[in-house]
DNA sequence: GTCTATAGCAGGATAGAC
DNA sequence: GTCTATCCTGCTATAGAC
């Protein structure tokens, strides 16, 4: 029986995911992820826990969809320092933030094991992922032998998160763009 | 008249300070900081005109304590590579996250120019110093000379910035660390 | 200047009708 | 499954005594 549209507990975790994308845990009310998703009070509480149980569904689906998403880009065609870069220069909406790593500024979600695990869990695999990428261009004589993949991968990802930061207090994307340029001519073959 | 200890109002300001590295804006409350101030309501409000008010003067102290901290190492002794190796390794409370940076995953600090400002500009001249180091170390022949100074800042910020989201995503200071020591090895002169 | 009292509203959760 | 009513607590601010 289908009923012909998305079901009331998929709009209030699509609501949560919205929501803490842009006000973090903290800042998210219940009232406020049913306002948005147009349900009251004992939908929530008949489909969830409770907010942290709610949070952490929107949470584990973000995290899925960031794994995706950034899989998708490293696995893609092109040579190890073209995947990375394609990772740096793909779309995105970069005075959101990231809807994964916003959250490790959130108290109540660094202090929740259960809510920081798929946080800690997406970032730790994109970061095998590029490891391995890393690796990857330094058999293949593109990126500089004595490099440590471990690391540079954390560079690349920290240089990404850390571009939100600078766009968002800058108000513009600009900052971001120019972090990951700077990157790139440090990573680039061209430059060894 | 002195009067032997700190004022109150300073004392306002002060555990304002640490709750908004803490929690952020919206995860701190007026109720919150008179507690851990061991003041009355009436105190923060006489000297303050509210949580916005007293949370600006805040974030103006803390922003000029970052400035004068990574002014005097970028100021400081060492070739311009050394300088940039002190910033990046200096010592930290990882975990905290940056009191500055964390500011700007606070929907409600961005949405204010006023509380964003002091963040942005903070952020800008840090920027802006490492520019000129880096400039400083092209000219000297230590950096590659093909690089835009600019654009290593932004990364160099944002490395530091993400670092901290890694670290924090973990619960261990071992990702920052490695972002850093990654960049190093990009930047350093063997590697050219 | 600092305190307590009070107000009005929002946060988070429960109860029970439909 | 979904709704509304209700509860208790905390947030932010104001009033007014000391």
């Amino acid at each position: 029986m289908y009923s012909g549209g998305v079901s009331t507990s998929e709009r209030l975790i699509e609501s949560t995911r919205a929501l803490l994308w842009e006000r973090g845990y903290v800042g998210t009310s219940p009232k406020a992820i049913l306002e948005r998703a147009g349900a009251g009070q004992g939908s929530m509480y008949h489909h969830f826990k409770g907010k942290p149980d709610l949070a952490l569904a929107a949470i584990r689906r973000t995290a899925e969809e960031m794994v995706a998403t950034t899989t998708a880009v490293l696995d893609g065609p092109g040579t190890p320092y073209e995947r990375i870069e394609a990772y740096l220069l793909r779309e995105r909406e970069v005075l959101r933030g990231c809807p994964v790593g916003r959250l490790t500024m959130d108290p109540e979600v660094v202090a929740d094991d259960a809510l920081r695990a798929p946080v800690d869990e997406t970032l730790d695999r994109l970061r095998a992922r590029l490891a391995e990428v890393v690796e990857e261009g330094k058999e293949q004589g593109e990126l500089a032998p004595g490099l440590d993949s471990a690391e540079i991968a954390a560079t690349v990802v920290a240089t990404v998160q850390g571009g939100y930061v600078l766009a968002r207090a800058s108000g513009s994307p600009a900052a971001f763009d120019a972090g990951v340029r700077g990157l790139l001519a440090l990573l680039a073959p061209r430059h060894r």
